[in-house]
RNA sequence: UGCCCCGUAGUUCAGUGGUAGAAUAGUUGACUGUUAAUCAAAGGGUCGUAGGUUCGAAUCCUACCGGGGCAGCCA
């Protein structure tokens, strides 16, 4: 009779059950026991919290079940949900009865230290461990809270291909596949095919994975990553970098509104968040940045791109992010609109996040003029041929357009407070690193 | 790709020319509120690989393999 009364929940939802019995579907992360006490470190995939075993309350087969518990052994758990103070979790369950599912020997991970190798070995396990955990729930947040930006804004999305005949920018290393008699390359961006997308309805989004095969060992890179990449039309470039910085602020809002105990867990201040949530964002221009970084004693010269030092240096002197616009053309990329009164620069921004993390968007006014764009083209030393379509939307009704594209991990890797993009996704691909 | 650093117990590391070590995990036992629990016991090794120097190499030299950090490039 009463174990049709029982019900299944999940650890999130115990404090809507206090004093009452629950079943839970749980793995076991941790144990510590005494003669007549054990402490069962439980998780179940929506949060982390204790159960606890009395030997006078419980059978003795239950009781020896519980100390006999090894690593991550799955088990369903009875019991009653106690509000405790002496919990992290403010709640735990008094075990009534253990029913193991799965057995666990020897599982690798163990709560004492382990490398970076190590772990990344064995990242299909390591997600279970409350850090990746962590990072991965404030992934999902902005993931979701992206989609919910640009809906509410009127972007309708578009994906782009992931397979290409040709390269979009043509600079950097390209992954070589075959589309089956011809060469196909993975695309390392999608924002041409998003420029199609802006002439057809308006303001338009692309959200997907980006491959570049560049020799780049740094916790800046990842071989595959995720990019979030808008497209408007009828739109210059000030009110871009409006859009822009009120997206940021928006995902900053919302993973301080529903992410707190991930937040908490990676010892990530919100009040430092907090600070990313005001907008407007400063601006400054290219020539201001180059004098700023040689007032500052780091001696560069005009025309040269940033590096990360610079970049660091830059984004300190602010308590936002900060936007840096119009770089010089020629370091910059060849769709890019050129400025109407210069003819050395280009109308762009990059926005630099604070603390040293770099580069999190890169954006531009578009090149809307067909002569000038084929002649960018040859420049760049691309096929007009394979750029002839992207040539089309300048020839039929071609208008003001701007675009940007933000790096999902690496604006997550600022948001959570991680030192590497590594662990900002769920299997990262690197230099060396393919598996798992 | 360049520069720097590291490969020793399941894991994290010490040992820098003379018998292979610690902590921790795992195993066994004790303990009624533990939070990296504590205490006790026994077990655990092709010192990355190959070659060289030496009476003797984990230790010195060379090459290779694997990894980390920084830089370039970029998001």
């Amino acid at each position: 009779m009463e174990e049709l009364l029982l019900e299944t929940i999940s650890i999130i939802d115990a404090p809507a059950h206090v004093n009452e019995t629950v079943k839970i579907g749980v793995w076991l992360t941790d144990k510590r026991s005494s003669g007549k006490i054990a402490f069962l470190q439980l998780r179940d995939g929506t949060a982390f919290f204790q159960g606890v075993v009395l030997k006078n309350e419980v059978s003795e087969t239950v009781f020896n079940t519980a100390k006999r518990l090894r690593q991550e052994t799955s088990f369903w758990v009875t019991g009653e949900i106690h509000e405790d103070s002496r919990s992290k979790f403010g709640y735990e369950i008094q075990v009534a009865e253990i029913e193991i599912i799965g057995e666990s020997e020897d599982y690798p991970i163990t709560p004492k230290d382990h490398g970076v190798d190590f772990l990344m070995d064995h990242r299909h396990l390591w997600l279970r461990s409350s850090r990746p955990h962590a990072v991965l729930t404030i992934r999902n947040e902005v993931i979701r809270a992206t989609y919910e930006f640009f809906n509410q804004e009127g972007f309708t999305k578009i994906d782009a291909p992931i397979l290409t005949g040709s390269a979009p920018e043509g600079t950097t290393d390209l992954f070589h596949t075959e589309y089956f008699d011809h060469d196909a390359y993975l695309s390392q961006s999608g924002q041409l095919y998003e420029e199609a997308g802006a002439m057809a309805f308006g303001k338009v989004f692309s959200f997907g994975p980006t491959f570049r095969a560049e020799k780049s060992k740094t916790r800046r890179h990842l071989i595959e990553f995720w990019m979030i990449e808008p497209e408007m039309a009828f739109m210059y470039q000030e009110e871009s970098l409006a859009v822009q910085e009120k997206y940021v602020a928006f995902l900053i809002r919302n993973v301080i509104d529903h992410c707190q105990s991930s937040l908490e867990t990676l010892g990530r201040d919100p009040k430092v968040l907090e600070k990313y949530t005001k907008t407007p964002y400063p601006r400054i221009s290219y020539d201001r940045a180059i004098e700023m970084l040689n007032e500052g004693g780091m001696n560069i010269t005009w025309g040269t791109d940033f590096g990360s030092p610079e970049e660091t240096y830059l984004a300190d002197q602010f308590e936002q992010p900060v936007f840096i616009l119009n770089y010089p053309k020629a370091i910059k990329a060849f769709y890019m609109k050129p400025h109407p009164t210069r003819d050395d620069v280009v109308i762009c921004a990059d926005l630099l996040a604070p603390e040293g993390y770099g580069e999190i968007i890169g954006g531009s006014e578009r090149a809307t003029d067909y002569n000038y764009l084929l002649e960018q083209i040859k420049k760049a030393g691309l096929d007009p041929a394979e750029y002839s379509w992207y040539l089309d939307l300048r020839k039929y009704g071609s208008v003001p357009h701007s675009g940007f594209g933000l790096g999902l991990e690496r604006a997550l890797t600022w948001i959570t407070g991680e030192d590497h993009v590594r662990e900002a996704i769920p299997f990262p691909r690197l230099l060396n690193r393919i598996y798992p």
